[in-house]
DNA sequence: AACAGGAATTGGATCGATCCAGATGCACGA
DNA sequence: TCGTGCATCTGGATCGATCCAATTCCTGTT
């Protein structure tokens, strides 16, 4: 063979697409061969194999997803709600997440279907988000395939909706108010991503150490303080009156290293989450401070804001790219109905250093 | 009728999904019938839609989505690539436009299909990405109806490609390198939101005002820059000297920043991007200037890092909410084959004013 | 030469919706 | 009474792939 190039498909007539019968034709083979040659090759004689092939390229021929969809009753599509994200909080997570969940599930063979929930707002939910909206139609038209829930700030309602429907899911987070849950599922050790803060800090000389967190029904940011008080402990340090919580935001991050600057003169500040540790270099900033060499902070998430802002910001990163495949790999063994070998993966964050601390 | 809450679908046995013809005999009509209840309940008598809508209710049927996309020849699917976001960049653009996109494309019918173009390269693409990987599957097995091309920096390659297939799709950015394309489009107008921005830093008493812009190769940042250009002779101002030209990072930004203050001393930088003026943010704080009092700084695309950044970075806001439904707004059209009535929208953006000018 | 047994291949039925052409019912005017 | 016309409803064919059961082709054995 001489380089040619590879056998573009030479779509010579943009007339109707070509079928599995098309190729069958031209191959001078049966309708059922061709569709061999697509899903079982090992069925077919090398030389037959080839001349299948050949047709398929020089049609250009690829199988029609709705007919394949309709006949295996799949559709090899995996759905993932986008919830409106809050302006203002650095939540980085989706972006990084949903590229390396397109990934996987490409290498997978399936695809990434978007939807939202807006819209589907009943008298129960006038206000907020209903937690199971959306899912419902896809469902039930088998639109798609299985879902990839996503934890929130307060938990991870849709679970359990979806476990009583026997829908094919897996979660990001682990189900925290139902241990019981059989569910697969995929977590980061939020716990162990602040320790590996509070280590580098105390490296770094610092003893008094504050946490800036969520409120005390976040599962999530009680995780992430628990890593916080056990680790200074394990460092004999004191956490006493060290610690503020609050909301995801920057004012609340600005607000709680103000009082904690004024009473309990910490020296480095590791918080739950990027958006609250910008609001704490807004803090030292206006209190003419310098991060990194007068005070030491730390966040959480690695989101683009934690990389930009200046002088760069330590932070716990997340391995999200390790989570989507470990998401795309059970989901994939949930959808063949093989046994699970272990519902639940818990994945170690690393520490990306930079000059705040 | 009580109120005994909505009709809820009442899914007595897991057993098989209901069909149409399912619905059809518990209604005692016939298929047709109830299809036509679906597509066209103008056709049934008033009496005849309301026992096939029980039925439906009853039943908590929903049609199945591949038979019937195998039928009409459609997927209701919008394809759009998402491409390996690069770290460090604070390119949040695509974060607001996908949920404005999915939420835009629910209300049209549509859902949002995400594909990566990773793992197709072949020996003429090995760097870099390869512009049109990845279409060419989902067009031929008719997963997608069409395509949301987004513009890169460089300009848009795919358009060409998929104009020359007649595959349905709409751009998110002009047909720079191409003026007589003829695809449908939306934009928006990048001089016009420098322009606000010069107009507002000359408003708050500057003179001097550098642009920190991309390599002279990028269409877009080019056009941006006329902004700066035309608005700053239209104000009287002098723009020699005060221009810089280079990548899009934070490096880049603060490289130039440094080099202008040395030798221009400029008293405001407007840059072409957010990650570009958060190195300017950067370069300040070595110098120690503080932006808003000594200097002031206007970025371009409103990230959540300009969001948050202290002391918050004035910004030029793309409407991407209303791109999103402008293109599925001719999305519909190009799809129904109506007329395009005007091939190409370009949208204003605003301008964020924060503390930082 | 006859035959078992596996490999390779085939044609009809099927998934669940919509398209299409035709059938039925009904009201109205001639 | 008999069409005529319109609204309403029906059953068979169809979209393009895969499933299934059955058939043909090989090859080696006795």
């Amino acid at each position: 063979m001489h380089e040619t190039g590879k056998a573009e498909p030479m779509a010579r007539h943009s007339g109707p697409a070509p079928t599995l019968a098309t190729v069958a034709d031209v191959a001078g083979v049966s309708r059922q061969t061709v569709s061999n040659a697509l899903n079982s090759p090992h069925l077919l004689r090398p030389e037959t194999l080839e001349r299948v092939q050949q047709a398929i390229d020089s049609l250009g021929y690829s199988p029609n997803r709705a007919a394949r969809n309709l006949r295996t009753r799949s559709s090899h599509l995996i759905g993932l709600r986008v919830d409106p994200a809050l302006e203002g909080t650095a939540n980085v997570t989706m972006d990084r997440f949903l590229h390396s969940l397109v990934e996987s599930s490409k290498d997978a063979g399936y695809h990434v279907l978007l939807f939202s929930s807006e819209g589907y707002v009943d008298e129960a939910t006038v206000h907020g988000v209903d937690p199971v909206a959306g899912y419902e139609d896809l469902l039930r038209s088998t639109a798609v395939d299985a879902f990839v829930v996503t934890d929130t700030y307060r938990g991870n309602p849709q679970a359990g909706w979806l476990e009583s429907r026997d829908a094919p899911f897996v979660a990001f987070g682990r189900p925290w108010d139902v241990p019981a849950a059989t569910h697969p599922w995929v977590d980061v050790d939020g716990a162990a991503g602040v320790a590996l803060a509070i280590d580098h800090v105390v490296e770094r000389g610092h003893t008094r150490i504050a946490w800036v967190g969520w409120q005390k029904n976040s599962f999530i940011g009680e995780d992430r303080r628990s890593g916080w008080v056990e680790s200074m402990h394990g460092h004999g340090l004191s956490t006493s009156r060290l610690s503020a919580r609050g909301e995801d935001t920057v004012a609340f991050g600005r607000r709680a290293a103000l009082a904690l600057l004024e009473t309990e003169r910490p020296t480095a500040f590791v918080c739950v989450s990027d958006t609250v540790a910008m609001g704490v270099l807004h803090a030292l900033q206006e209190s003419d401070l310098r991060p990194g060499r007068d005070i030491a902070v730390v966040g959480f998430d690695d989101s683009v804001a934690a990389q930009v802002v200046p002088p760069g910001l330590t932070s716990v990163r997340q391995p999200l790219e390790q989570v989507a495949r470990e998401i795309v790999n059970l989901l994939g063994q949930r959808l063949s109905h093989k046994p699970i070998e272990q519902p639940g993966r818990l994945l170690s964050p690393t520490l990306t250093v930079r000059s705040s601390s």
